[in-house]
DNA sequence: ATCGAATCTTTACAGTGTCAACTTGACACC
DNA sequence: GGTGTCAAGTTGACACTGTAAAGATTCGAT
């Protein structure tokens, strides 16, 4: 059960790498709500006290595995963008099949990420990367004279809402699929008519 | 602090609607991760275990608090529809302007209705009557052959996310103005030019 | 080799959900 | 009136949680 063996050790050499992947673990097998920083300290092989030492509390812990979390979130989104067509909107689309590839393949990694309570500015290496490449493929569609966050909201909200409602069971059964739903993006920019 | 006295009778009379009460004073005060069968029970005034005797379990508590939140919530979306004009899109941008009103005004209250996982189908008198709001609204865009639940998805998700993201922290300190993101919805059941 | 600091363990405590057994009260029935 | 029955709450217990304090171990620099 343990991740980890080599008990002779005191010290674990890389406890902290191991927590967050014992974190993932938990998540992946029970769901956001079996994490513990006890069960993540029995998975690394580990007093039950040693995470806090590291992470100072559980929401340090979870900020920690939202770290690793963004990191394959943003290669998800690389990867669809990189297989779809080589149009603004072709990529558009791309990242935003990722996206909801991510949250339906990793729904408990998705939802801590993004159900964590921002409180301190975020670290650099993390969500930003994520926001960069959102805002990438948002900027041929931004109208001159627009703030570009407008046009990246829009977007953001609109997957992350559909992936949010769908992952919670809001859509029923059967949920409309992702392609009906994302035509709504074909207009994005546009003046209203 | 006991928000009913009385404590001469064993029997309640009304526990069930005084622990919802409990329930939805602490969601408003201490947020989301405080509420507990524990301080529900404290709060109404009677012993530990009974809120258990009445929902189950802390997940059944929830629920009961959900379907009065959805009461309210409706409440508000007709509010703020009948402020708006009386046209097909100012009805619909007066819902969504309820909706994030009421987001803001019960961020605990919302973020519990929509981030509780459902798992058996919703009782009939709750969350069904804010969605036929939502229908009744997104009709005159549904374009002829197309699936109403396309369009009332699309809405509600750009909605939704929106509110979500902001209440999470993620759209910064300023995030854009609602009319801003909710201008996508002029496009709402066009086809693609 | 030694000292200090970082790392992890041990112990302890309060709060949580949940269960089983018990008590109290209300109500129908004879 | 007495009685049985059942729902409504209480009490006590248990396992689990986060978290803090204090002790043990190991690493690293001097």
């Amino acid at each position: 059960m343990e991740l980890t063996k080599d008990k002779s050790r005191h010290h674990h050499g890389n406890l902290h790498a191991a927590l967050v992947e014992a974190g993932i673990e938990i998540l992946r097998s029970s769901g956001l709500d079996a994490l513990s920083l006890r069960k993540c300290a029995a998975l690394a092989g580990v007093s039950h006290a040693a995470p806090a030492h590291h992470f100072g509390n559980l929401e340090g812990l979870k900020w920690a595995i939202a770290e690793e979390a963004f990191a394959r979130f943003s290669d998800f989104m690389r990867t669809h963008a990189a297989a779809s067509d080589d149009t603004a909107h072709g990529r558009l689309l791309g990242i935003c099949r990722g996206y909801l590839a991510f949250a339906r393949a990793e729904p408990a990694l998705y939802e801590m990420i993004f159900c964590l309570q921002r409180k301190e500015p975020e670290s650099k290496r993390d969500a930003s990367t994520s926001y960069s490449i959102l805002r990438d493929t948002c900027a041929p569609f931004v109208p001159p004279g627009t703030d570009p966050v407008i046009i990246e909201t829009q977007v953001w909200s609109l997957v992350h809402g559909f992936a949010l409602l769908e992952l919670h069971g809001r859509l029923g059964d059967t949920p409309p699929p992702d392609d009906a739903i994302l035509a709504l993006l074909r207009h994005i920019g546009q003046e209203p008519a």
